[in-house]
DNA sequence: CACCCCATTGATATCGTTGTCAAAGAACAT
DNA sequence: ATGTTCTTTGACAACGATATCAATGGGGTG
């Protein structure tokens, strides 16, 4: 019926041992035997059984993805990219959604990878960045590949984007368009990516010789209700900017409603630019200037460096940075 | 350090065979015995251990989500409520995309199914309602359930949801509203939910004595761009609808940002109606008005009644039918 | 009372892989 | 030639559950 690591050793004339080696990559096994057994292994199509490798081996094969994100497209692109990851190596991914300000948050998922055995975990913001939630994980040895930390821990394993450099870019651009008068609505303030596109439209702002206004620089917390608010409060200022960059887009649509409200046309009255490009950011009208990052592509490399490292292939567990790309659309107009 | 199945018939006093007929609810094991074992159960803290109960067993206790649906939101509210529902069972979710044009679909569906040992499938527009598909399945005595199937064999395992009812009464609410001269823009004509949507408009203005206009119904695919397509089209008529209803939210969506163009003000010139809840619904001005399906219920659902099959339990394996409710918000107004 | 039947229970084999440990042979140093 | 080390290989136990099949004992029947 089904292949069994005994057929393979029977078919290549050597024992189970030697083939077990084989298909685990272990050292010393010599070349010619290697490839014997190789040959016989795709000749016959042997896979080996997840749960006999797992109940012997002690490994589960499975990771575990950990989020507390409202933002469902955010969390799709993660789930498919480790899944990508996860289908060629053989391993399976659980998702756990979590609450990032229950205090028993860190015993929960100390109890929870052990319950169910998880081999490692993914850590999604605004976990990422909950330093002692991290420490945690280390104190109980339990593996890990983060997400947009905060803090890059050369030792630990993590994928992060260029938050900095592409708020910073997108705001160069803004400015290019001919605006000086320039809001900014700030993100969640426990996620750090908040701080870094801050602190890059500050900069792109300081270093264009340009003078921000504190009244047009408003807290939100990444929720569209949260930049409908700040939008309110800005327009009710006597002098309104030209132009408002939200650190993601469901802030930017919340602006777009108040200005709308308010009789504000965008982009003729009023420019806007969001950050993440998410579905909605084309699903609305004007369509979104905005900042997409490659969130597929990294959570994949989250899942690929965190099973690399338990594959023992040390030269691909690279932590590494990404690159997002600048989405110039309707909402932001040359003045 | 673990707890085996051999510590609690220890601690039991009787055999790990009784144990494992125990954990299995297993029928002839007389009740004190049983007993005895569960409180040595609880007391140990013992769970079994996967791997064990899979090599041993054959089944892998895993279900795969196949779909084929560029909706995120959606995608993301069915795969919640599945692993809700596997959470307490002790069964994991692998997710499968598909391209439900392929001409390999099929094979490569059950060579998966075979590769990965899957223990049953749960599926999803558009893939539910192939016929051929589903037929294939049964050919090669694949399990699985299905959700918004097109055709509710009653053998089969599937949840449904009153798609038609749904559209019924929003039609019915959007003619309560005054309006006579009504537009539909059908959905993706393979999916059966768009039939039934329309047919529940078609029937709701037939018996309200309404005469329906062709040049007002088009047909869309579930896309925004199919949505803003209909909606310059209806935009060129001469007359034009004093109320749209779309099949969903991102074609209301993108009706919405075709009459803005147009100049034509939402909800004052036009009103406008969606279908699902999506995120976006809510988060365009002004919000639509629209029809929220229990998605992640039905999806717990459709994974609970087949896992209650797998686990010989009949008398939970039973399909149902989810009622939908309406939303009525600022898209829609008052003539 | 002897007999059989059925419900309940247990001893042991088994699933398919990896871990342990030892053996065989090659390579090298003395 | 001999001893030592290292590489390569295999025999067998073990992982933790379920399957098989036989044993036990209480209850009913003739």
């Amino acid at each position: 019926m089904t292949v069994t690591i005994k057929d393979v050793s029977k078919d290549a004339a050597v024992s189970i041992k030697t083939v077990s080696r084989v298909i685990n990559n272990e050292a010393n096994v010599a070349e010619t035997t290697k490839e014997k057994v190789l040959a016989s292994v795709k000749k016959l199509g042997f896979k080996p059984n997840k749960s006999a490798q797992s109940l012997r081996s002690k490994k589960s094969y499975m990771l575990a993805l950990l989020y507390d994100n409202p933002n469902k497209s955010y969390l799709a692109d993660v789930q498919s990219g480790i899944f990508n990851a996860c289908k060629s190596t053989g391993y399976n991914l659980v998702i756990q959604e979590c609450d990032y300000k229950s205090n028993e948050l860190k015993t929960d998922i100390v109890k929870f990878v052990e319950d169910f055995r998880i081999d490692g975990l993914i850590v999604t913001p605004p976990l990422s960045d909950m330093e002692d939630f991290l420490q945690n994980l280390d104190n109980h040895e339990i593996e890990y590949s983060v997400i947009a930390p905060s803090t890059m821990n050369p030792e630990s394993l993590h994928v992060s984007s260029n938050d900095y450099e592409a708020a910073y870019s997108l705001t160069s651009e803004i400015i290019k368009h001919g605006h000086k008068d320039i809001g900014f609505i700030k993100g969640h303030p426990k996620h750090s990516a908040s701080h870094l596109r801050f602190n890059g439209f500050v900069d792109a702002i300081k270093n264009n010789g340009i003078h921000s206004n504190e009244q047009w620089i408003k807290q939100g917390n990444f929720s569209f209700k949260s930049g409908f608010d700040a939008g309110v409060e800005i327009f009710h200022s006597e002098k309104i900017p030209t132009a408002i960059f939200a650190s993601n887009d469901s802030m930017a649509a919340g602006i777009m409603k108040s200005a709308q409200m308010k009789g504000l046309q965008v982009p003729n009255d009023l420019s806007l630019a969001g950050f993440d490009d998410s579905p909605i950011a084309h699903q609305i009208w004007p369509a979104l200037t905005t900042v997409k990052q490659p969130v597929e592509k990294m959570a994949a490399h989250a899942a690929k460096i965190l099973i690399a490292k338990f594959d023992g292939l040390a030269e691909q567990t690279k932590s590494k940075e990404f690159k997002s790309e600048l989405i110039v659309r309707e909402s932001l107009k040359t003045l």
